[in-house]
DNA sequence: AAATCCAGTTCGAAATTTTGTAACTTGTGT
DNA sequence: ACACAAGTTACAAAATTTCGAACTGGATTT
């Protein structure tokens, strides 16, 4: 392994991990020749992936790691990354795939994968439906912060679709304190009668929950009870889109 | 100035401008060898710098690079990096000094460089003061989004505090108008009479303006045609600061 | 004001590391 | 199934980095 790229490696991760260091610190934390890392500094400093305070003289990141961080965010397309998963996840449980955003007000299912079952469900990529009875919508209301949940909540109309559609502010809070204790939502027949799903989170590089992903079922052919026994795989696949957004931690 | 380094720093810089690439394509556009840049990119790759989609087994930049923006944008502080440059606007037009910044509605004053000279301005850090009738809430809000300029507009009351004070909302709007032509703002006595303004727009890494500087003369020491013979030199603080906040092109 | 100390910087010979050829493997398309 | 192109690995040659040492400059102490 070129020990050149290992060494710039270790002096940038421990720049990460402090404000701003002096050459001398460098040289106490690490073990690398302090005119090493002179010479390493200086040509970093000339390419801007490490900055110079000009009072303290200390050294810290340099804002050319901002500058590729908006290009790398730029040319993420959820849908790309996603895509792959959504598949072995449609394998894996031959139901109905839904990727799902959130415009503010309602769910926008931007892609999906069908089940192989003559039995299809009824949705279009592009479709919006509501928050308060669509998995995909709990799931990504309940990791909000707590001023937009309140004032989502506030304008929500709670009119039944089914006879299961929650209606109660109360309990649809509770229902939101536990899908984020459990990781994953579920919607028993609470949007359309017959169709249940479980959808989990899905977090980008601004830690934020921007999407979920989710299984629909008809109860016909797979009851809720075992539609959930696909959480653990659903929550992996979510996490695993998560952190090819960019999502740390 | 090591090699390794630089040519570390050049295929950086290629993935940059180009979405995905494969080897064979960094070979033709640089003149590195392959298996150099194969030992690179393997390198790179396990410490994150890098990573490779896994169906078109193509290179991007790596999502370490995410991590690392965050963490820059974190430690960033505006007030450590723009108390120099406002020091030294002080100690030119010895004038006082202003940053400030917008908190949705108003103007919030977050730095102060004193005039030297015997009469001083009253203002205090942590001061608000409306948007429409100064020179730093106006610099602030001529680059907002149309929908959020127009949003914030509809808000205002236009109470005149002055006989300056701009009243008329048509009026309003061209003059933010000229703002984003000249690239700075000014106040003739509109907010407090006999004290007159100049203030240029700060931006972040967003590329959003966040902050302005301004100048402010009480205008029987310094009338406000000779307060804008400091223009060039304010622009150029402003634009110094938003380079060292992360703004690029 | 001189002296001391500490961090940062530069230099060049020694030597380790990178380099790049070449051979090999994998994968793609015909 | 073959041919071709891209990707990967190994190794000896060589060029680069390395690191000790010496120097500079700034800050602190005597």
């Amino acid at each position: 392994m070129p020990q050149t790229l290992v060494k710039f490696f270790k002096i940038i991760e421990l720049l990460e991990s402090s404000s701003e260091l002096r050459l001398k610190d460098i040289d106490d934390r690490l073990d690398i020749d302090k005119s090493t890392i002179h010479r390493f500094l200086k040509t970093s400093l000339k390419y801007g992936f490490v900055r110079m305070n000009p009072v303290s003289k200390k050294y810290s990141l340099g804002l050319k790691f901002l500058n590729i961080a908006t290009k790398i965010i730029d040319s993420i397309d959820i849908r790309n990354i996603s895509h792959q998963h959504l598949l072995e996840l449609g394998e894996i449980s031959n139901e109905t795939i839904h990727l799902t955003t959130f415009d503010g007000k309602r769910v926008v299912y931007i892609d999906k994968i069908e089940s192989r079952e003559p039995i299809r469900m009824y949705s279009r990529i592009g479709n919006i439906a509501p928050i308060n009875c669509t998995a995909a919508g709990k799931a990504i209301l309940a990791f909000q912060e707590d001023g937009i949940v309140n004032s989502i909540i506030e304008k929500l109309d709670f009119i039944p679709l089914t006879k299961n559609t929650i209606t109660d502010k109360e309990k649809f809070i509770e229902a939101l304190e536990d899908i984020r204790q459990k990781g994953f939502a579920v919607d028993d027949s609470e949007h359309e009668e017959d169709i249940c799903c479980i959808a989990a989170p899905i977090r980008d590089y601004s830690k934020e929950v921007k999407y979920a992903v989710s299984i629909s079922a008809i109860k016909s052919r797979m009851e809720l009870s075992k539609l959930i026994t696909f959480k653990d795989i659903l929550v992996d696949k979510a996490d695993n889109i998560s952190k090819e957004l960019g999502y740390m931690k």
